[in-house]
RNA sequence: GCGCCCGUAGCUCAAGCGGACAGAGCAUCGGCCUUCUAAGCCGAGGGUUGCAGGUUCGAGUCCUGCCGGGCGCGCCA
């Protein structure tokens, strides 16, 4: 429809052009808005106003011209020029009377587009270290950057999901630590735990798994597990020193292959767990990555050096710094520690290497916001490797803040004093869940009010929403109880009939939904999608109440039930692109 | 101190690329169920968009400076 509205635009232009009233310009200045106010038509064109200065003539006085140079249209009824000189379109109901047909025909394909051309995309999200479940804050990303995945597939692009599994690193060196203490403890060894530990249950149902697994192969005396350590922070020492020491000890007990049973064990359980998680919140991935298999495959290495070779490396205090600086970073940072140790950085140039050269057109990460600091330093690694550094796009996800009787809620993995996301799935349901994670910008803080959440309320817009779908399933029930057929062509030939202002406006409404998908997509905002579906909700809940659907009119009533059958199916694509189920009764 | 994000109704948030009188929900007050689900609808009140400048025909939106809040600033990940 906007294109057809410029079209009349342009030509009126080049009308005026050859008469020789307007000099040249360019083709992309003719911008079609839909008008908020109904009192202003359905479409507004400002290009009266952009022009008016190069054209050397009052706004007003150009939007007459442009109005009189305009081709007749027999889907616009109405033109008139308004305010400080918008031109406004008045549309036909014939208009949408097609869109009518053409959502019913089109079907779960309404709103899908090709704007994309299949260009590849990848989307990396969540990727929380696997030390433990994933909590609500995880879901927040999980919930954002599933959404903008599917969106961007739904306007043509070609996704590729992917979660990067850190599972090397010292983390994770903590966590079978953590495991192997715990198992010990199982073993009826007495042992104090450390300080930074990791103490949520399910330590203790790995190490439960392990001392069935593996009996007291793996039992030390507890004596020589913590002889000579350093004090830990509770003995007055470092937290940071203990906990590294009583790795190094595990691992000498128990020998490399050993320490890596504990290790795996740990890992496996809890991705498995964090996959499983992620399943049933609606969120799938085309690829699990694993930062462990860049070092293995020498990835990391090589990337290390082709940025000594670039000349962005250089030692000092015994360690390897990358220049990033050079690339605007407000400090270099170390790559290789003066241990040895390759940093987390290291393994992260090595990744986005990998992901330009896997060939994506375009690359997303969806971080938490806390690691904005690190965008400029990723981005200068592209760019010392040669590789244009805007096909890497960051979106910061902040933080979802829970509040619980009023109250923050502390969140602590290492504490374990935290509400997981499966928690909250089964208490407030994945719908819910979803569609509250998306509701707000990302880079919006999120107040999430668990006890509201939870307590099932109508105040949660997701029931809103479903309402309406399920109404209409409900009416098309009561049809059938009644013995009546709904026959969908005997409706399109009278769509005539819909002359109400309800439903114009819900029609213009369903007009709008592909147009929110494209933005909502390309703009990464799934909350624009959120928005809408409210509103389309709220068109038909005010239509339901003013007007009657099964009524005895065969024509009227056929006609009535295309409309809300087609936004029953805006409904639902809507819906399921959130990740939200369109339910058929409630 | 430096950097990123945020500041809109009592509360939680919207406002497509700068567009016309800034919109919803919750809360408050008042109406609507013998008729398709009242998990709904209709109406009312509620605003100097943190402050001060600037750019523009036009600014919640862009620029500058303040004020307030969050986050980050490790040879952690």
């Amino acid at each position: 429809m906007k294109h057809h509205l410029a079209q009349l635009v342009s030509t009126a232009l080049a009308t005026l052009q050859e008469a020789g009233t307007l000099d040249a310009l360019g083709a992309d200045v003719i911008k079609i808005d839909r008008s908020r106010d109904r009192a202003h038509g359905d479409f507004a064109c400002n290009v009266a106003l952009t022009l008016a200065k190069s054209a050397g003539r009052k706004p007003r006085q150009l939007a007459e011209q442009i109005v009189a140079a305009l081709p007749p249209s027999a889907l616009v009824v109405k033109v008139d020029i308004a305010g400080p000189g918008f031109i406004n379109f008045y549309l036909a109901p014939s208009a949408y009377h097609q869109l009518i047909g053409a959502i019913l025909q089109t079907g779960q394909q309404y709103g899908r587009s090709d704007v994309g051309q299949g260009q590849a995309v990848q989307v990396e999200f969540v990727s929380a270290n696997p030390t433990g479940p994933l909590h609500v804050g995880h879901g927040r990303g999980a919930a954002y950057g599933a959404t903008v995945a599917d969106l961007l597939a739904a306007v043509g692009y070609r996704v590729h999901r992917e979660y990067y599994v850190n599972d090397a690193g010292r983390q994770m060196d903590i966590l079978a630590a953590s495991v192997w203490l715990r198992y010990l403890d199982l073993c009826g060894e007495t042992l104090p735990f450390p300080r930074n530990g990791y103490k949520g249950d399910y330590v203790w149902d790995i190490a439960a798994t392990l001392h069935r697994e593996q009996g007291d192969a793996l039992r030390f005396e507890a004596e020589r597990v913590v002889a000579d350590l350093p004090p830990d922070e509770t003995a007055g020492g470092d937290k940071e020193q203990h906990i590294d020491a009583l790795i190094a000890r595990a691992r000498e007990l128990l020998g490399d292959e050993r320490y890596r049973q504990v290790f795996d064990l740990g890992l496996n359980t809890i991705l498995a767990d964090i996959r499983q998680d992620l399943h049933e919140f609606g969120v799938d991935y085309e690829q699990w990555y694993s930062e462990r298999s860049l070092n293995e495959s020498g990835a990391v290495e090589r990337a290390i050096e082709r940025l000594k070779q670039a000349g962005r490396m250089y030692q000092r205090d015994g360690a390897w710094w990358f220049r990033t600086t050079d690339f605007g970073d407000e400090k270099d940072r170390v790559v290789i520690r003066d241990n040895g140790q390759q940093t987390y950085f290291a393994s992260d140039i090595a990744y986005h290497a990998d992901k330009l050269e896997r060939g994506f057109d375009r690359v997303i990460d969806v971080w938490g916001a806390d690691h904005h600091g690190y965008v400029p330093r990723v981005k200068a690694a592209l760019q010392a490797l040669g590789e244009d550094p805007g096909r890497l796009e960051v979106l910061l996800v902040q933080f979802a803040i829970l509040y619980r009787g009023g109250e923050k809620a502390q969140m602590s993995t290492r504490s374990g004093e935290f509400v997981t996301l499966r928690e909250l799935r089964h208490e407030v349901g994945n719908d819910a869940a979803r569609f509250f994670y998306v509701m707000r910008k990302c880079e919006q803080h999120l107040d999430f009010d668990l006890d509201l959440a939870k307590s099932q309320s109508s105040d949660n817009p997701v029931y809103y929403v479903q309402y309406a779908h399920a109404r209409v399933c409900s009416v098309m029930k009561q049809l059938a109880e009644k013995g009546l057929q709904h026959d969908q062509d005997r409706g399109n030939r009278h769509l005539d009939r819909l002359h109400e202002q309800h439903e114009l406006d819900l029609m213009i409404a369903l007009s709008r939904y592909p147009e929110v998908v494209e933005t909502a997509a390309v703009a990464h905002e799934p909350h624009q999608l959120a928005q809408y579906l409210r509103e389309l909700a709220n068109g038909f809940h005010t239509y339901y109440n003013a007007h009657q659907f099964l009524v005895d009119d065969h024509d009227l009533r056929d006609a009535r039930l295309n409309l809300i059958v087609a936004t029953r199916q805006v409904l639902h694509n809507g819906l399921t692109l959130l990740g939200v189920s369109a339910p058929e009764s409630m």
